[in-house]
RNA sequence: GUGGCUGUAGCUCAGUUGGAUAGAGCAUCAGAUUGUGGCUCUGAGGGUCGGGGGUUCGAAUCCCCUCAGCCACCCCA
């Protein structure tokens, strides 16, 4: 006899399976996510896994250089997995907006591969739901970028969550009022740490890293002192920036979004104004959000993003601006159940019809392709075993109704429509299509 | 990438100072129960104790390495 290689079966660290009990509501998310994107007038794009390895790196920051995943290909090509969808959307726009014309609004569903250290809610691949506008830098886009983040939590279930928002260009005007400029990314990314950071440990981290004076730093630091309502903050932060024509247009650009929002009927308390928020993407020129879950904060933001209105131009194409924001589908997954929001459903059909008469499969068979071309999810049980256990079965996987009929109801013409919940079973007529049994199945599950 | 904690059946966990064929509950399958699920009872299957090496007469237990998960840093969805 020859030995058969054991291979263990297992995953790469980061990367996971997803049975149906996850992969059913993480399909709903999808789902949602494209139903609020098209409401809005973003239309459906992809872009490859790969990309040439020029095209992404040197996009993104140091960072996402560094977790890139990388290789040759068997031509011997450089390529790199898309750590992203803005940077291939870059690149997609730079081939092709002669073609789309702009504005330009697209989403894109897709998973994306970072290689970087696991944790709860953060994977080495995941799902990312991006929609973004491009070819307009007016500010009705970045005010409609924070509509469709509130209407898409609110769509997904959540209602306590807070969109926070802040401008590059006011962390910029300020910096270049200090002298700081050349420096913007060391300070920013201290700067971005106050929430966990002592005031003057960032100061620290500035002075090491940005060489900031102690009274520059105590001026970037005045940012953390704000404090007040949106309005309030918007007051305190014109003398901080007065003088910088960069940052007085930020403030301004802040203003007008939070009214904008604040006209479409978004509740002020879903939106904050957050001028610690600098985000360590690169790209990022103007307006930034990111959006934390109020009963979860320590996963994270689950869906940021920006303005971004130069990162065509590596490309070799000049004024292609664009704004746009990411949900982190998997992650605001791993949020939801910690948080007890996934329902334990494993089929996601509404209806099991028993096969409960073996001299009778082709009356199931019919039965269930009427209710199917009724719109009604039917599974069919495939082997006709005690009814008993083919209720057992039902109950377990989470349907929410069951059909049984045997001689006795079919003689009658009849079957029996049985609510899994409540236990009890109504007859219906089987005839006109079963169009009965679609009613009195529609009453349970609409 | 750095540091800390953890790893025993599909899941949650017991397992004495290192001691004999490694246990329980839940889940799965079968039966009690050939026209009605969730309860009950009976029985069965399922483990190279994450993997590899070392110490020892003897390792689930102690040591080293490795893999994976969780947490913090970093960064981010």
């Amino acid at each position: 006899m020859a030995s058969i290689a054991h291979i263990i079966p297992r995953t790469l660290k980061g990367f996971r399976d997803y049975l149906p009990e996850a992969m059913i509501p993480r399909e709903r998310l999808m789902e949602t996510a494209r139903q609020v994107y098209r409401s809005y007038g973003f239309s459906p794009i992809d872009t490859p896994a790969l990309e040439y390895l020029d095209i992404l790196t040197g996009k993104g920051s140091e960072e996402t250089d560094r977790q890139l995943y990388r290789f040759q290909d068997h031509g011997g090509r450089e390529v790199g997995m898309r750590f992203d969808l803005t940077v291939p959307l870059a690149r997609f726009a730079a081939q092709h907006i002669n073609q789309l014309g702009t504005p330009f609004k697209r989403y894109q569903i897709a998973a994306v591969w970072r290689g970087e250290n696991t944790q709860r809610g953060r994977y080495r691949e995941f799902m990312q739901c991006d929609f973004d506008t491009l070819g307009t830098r007016a500010v009705a886009a970045d005010i409609e970028t924070a509509l469709v983040i509130h209407d898409l939590l609110q769509a997904i279930g959540f209602s306590r969550f807070t969109i926070r928002v802040n401008h590059r260009m006011v962390l910029n005007g300020l910096l270049e009022r200090l002298g700081l400029v050349k420096h913007a990314t060391a300070v920013l990314r201290a700067l971005d740490k106050l929430g966990k950071m002592a005031p003057d440990k960032v100061a620290a981290e500035m002075a090491a890293t940005a060489g900031t004076s102690a009274a520059q730093a105590r001026q970037v630091l005045a940012l953390s002192e704000l404090s007040g309502s949106n309005a309030e903050i918007l007051q305190q932060l014109v003398p901080l920036v007065s003088g910088s024509d960069l940052g007085e247009q930020g403030v301004e650009r802040l203003a007008e979004i939070l009214a904008g929002v604040a006209s479409a009927g978004v509740a002020a308390e879903r939106i904050c104004l957050d001028v610690s928020i600098a985000r360590g993407l690169d790209y990022y020129t103007g307006t930034v959000f990111e959006t934390f879950l109020d009963d979860l904060p320590a996963i994270g933001s689950v869906c940021s993003g920006g303005r971004y209105d130069e990162l065509t131009a590596t490309y070799g194409k000049r004024d292609l601006p664009g704004i746009g924001a990411s949900l982190g589908l998997d992650r605001l997954l791993a949020a939801m159940e910690t948080l007890g929001m996934i329902a334990p459903v494993r089929t996601p059909a509404a209806v099991l019809v028993a096969f409960f008469d073996a001299q009778r499969m082709g009356d199931y068979l019919q039965l269930a392709a009427q209710l199917r071309s009724a719109g009604v999810g039917v599974e069919f049980y495939p082997e006709p075993r005690k009814l008993g256990q083919q209720l057992k079965y039902a109950d377990q996987r989470g349907f929410r109704l069951a059909v049984i009929a045997g001689s006795r109801e079919f003689e009658a013409g009849q079957c029996q429509v049985k609510d899994l919940q409540t236990g009890e079973s109504q007859l219906c007529s089987l005839a006109h299509r079963a169009e009965a049994v679609v009613a009195a199945i529609r009453a349970v599950t609409a």
